[in-house]
DNA sequence: ATTATTCACTTGCATTTTGCAAGTCATATT
DNA sequence: AATATGACTTGCAAAATGCAAGTGAATAAT
């Protein structure tokens, strides 16, 4: 009885940075999650439609363990029987931080484009930071 | 003539964060990273007894492709001819933001050690920065 | 009411990456 | 001269990735 739902996920090791590389160190995963926090993307159509062209059965994979991290979570389309909306946990937007950081690293030291999202991040980190989880409030209070 | 060493390495899309994620979205090189500017290892073995485990092949791929994307810089021991040091660059050590969100994030979500180096993160991210730096900077002077 | 379309996936299969064990080879140490 | 160390390669099996082509339920069009 009661069988403990998560009770030893063995990991590498105990070190926070080795959590967040086993959960987030790939070649797809921050991509979705920033498609969701910055274009609003929350359907499985919207994310195989990303620049960079995920396949589908790599998108479900990683949907599903964004999921099992707890970083997603979803919900029947209430309009449409086929549509799962899928949306940032608090877990996922508390990512937002982590994500800009990434962005801001990459824009000083590489060639990149999308400058104008770079200059809002660097003008005031910390606005650009709340107006994300504004927007995110919003749009998960139905 | 004249060969330009980079001419254009194509990426899957030219957002800075999918840059960051060509760079570093895999399991091993932000331990790697990680193990440079907390303590402070600098040569093939040190990064071979870090607690995850690396193989020595996969430790040999990804050094080099680090070099190659100029995150990290070799020198060759001058006391040990076998020996060649590992240094992070200017564009490794601004690694550190990135490194230290993570950080704060796994801490904050998941069961995870060492948190001794978490609270020293949280306190004061500016200071805890300005070490990292500080102690590198020190590092590199001969 | 039937047909076609959309949506969120699976499945099969070839290619690539990862991981383990065992070399290799140039220094260093004894 | 013999042994050990440091930084890698190499071979090979297993896992992850990527592409194309399904599948099956729900919706839209005729």
């Amino acid at each position: 009885m009661c069988p403990r739902p998560d009770p030893i996920m063995k990991r590498r090791s105990g070190c926070p940075l080795n959590a967040s590389v086993e959960m987030l160190g790939d070649r797809w995963s921050l991509l979705i999650i920033r498609d969701m926090m910055l274009r609003g993307s929350k359907s499985f159509n919207e994310f195989l439609h990303c620049y960079e062209g995920i396949a589908t059965n790599i998108l479900a994979d990683r949907l599903k363990k964004l999921v099992g991290h707890g970083i997603l979570e979803t919900e029947p389309d209430p309009g449409d029987g086929r549509k799962l909306i899928y949306r940032l946990t608090e877990k996922g937007i508390d990512l937002a931080p982590v994500m800009t950081e990434m962005v801001l690293w990459a824009a000083a030291h590489e060639e990149t484009e999308n400058q104008a999202l770079v200059m809002e991040m660097k003008k005031d980190r910390t606005k650009f930071l709340q107006r994300i989880r504004a927007r995110w409030l919003h749009s998960r209070k139905k």
